[in-house]
DNA sequence: AGCCAGGCTACCG
DNA sequence: CGGTAGCATGGC
């Protein structure tokens, strides 16, 4: 039983392949491998479609402002009008002029995990997000994908904090920067295919586990 | 025409 | 501590 999350990656890897995000080319953050433009996508798609975010980061780089100097210099409104297409864009210009003025005085030092969560506006998936996909730091991302697939197969419980989940999957996996990244990108590409809001559990590769409630991890 | 999208903070009991 | 309103646009 333990060894349910490295069975869990295998299956989801020979259903779909490799999902491509890194090092090269990919979805989740394509085109933007430098690490201030991860970041940046990092805070635009919080709680939004990576397309919207996309087009926000697009944007900001059409308006010469993708830059820490530019963010510290351009005003608040001209920065939310530049970031409008990604939703709630007050709140993340401001979360936006906070990252760059860490950065600013982090003078090209690479971030801890505790100074990306001192920032207000970064909780703890954009801080791993920020970690792994910028600075390629082998932590594991959890994220509102990961909930819904891993408790609707019995493997977690619902009340799980962040930390807890991060802890069960980064304990049952070798520290690796590909596979976390990999295994992320999987748990995503399974979300959007088959484990969507209604789930297609007839079309479900993982049903053959034959899981049920009493084999949940961390349920006592 | 709704409903949803890789979240986070603040505030409630 | 767990639960939730508020933030806001674009795509299906």
């Amino acid at each position: 039983m333990d060894s349910l999350i490295p069975r869990i990656y295998a299956l989801l890897l020979d259903t779909y392949g490799p999902q491509g995000w890194w090092p090269v080319g990919g979805s989740y953050f394509p085109k933007h491998h430098d690490p201030f433009e991860v970041t940046v996508g990092a805070i635009l798609t919080q709680n939004t479609s990576w397309k919207n975010a996309s087009m926000a980061v697009e944007e900001l780089r059409n308006r010469e402002m993708l830059s820490v100097n530019a963010i510290l210099n351009t005003g608040m409104e001209k920065l939310a009008a530049a970031v409008r297409c990604s939703g709630y864009y007050n709140q993340k210009a401001d979360r936006l002029k906070r990252v760059c003025q860490f950065l600013h005085d982090a003078a090209g030092k690479i971030p801890t995990r505790e100074e990306l969560l001192a920032i207000k506006g970064i909780g703890p998936e954009t801080a791993d997000s920020i970690l792994l996909y910028a600075y390629h730091i082998p932590i594991f991302v959890i994220d509102a994908y990961t909930r819904r697939v891993f408790s609707r197969i019995a493997v977690i419980c619902g009340h799980m904090s962040y930390d807890e989940l991060q802890g069960l999957f980064m304990q049952h996996l070798p520290v690796d920067v590909k596979l976390f990244n990999e295994y992320h990108a999987l748990i995503v590409r399974h979300a959007k295919d088959v484990c969507g809001k209604k789930p297609q559990c007839g079309l479900c590769m993982l049903a053959q586990l034959g899981l049920c409630a009493h084999g949940r991890i961390g349920s006592g």
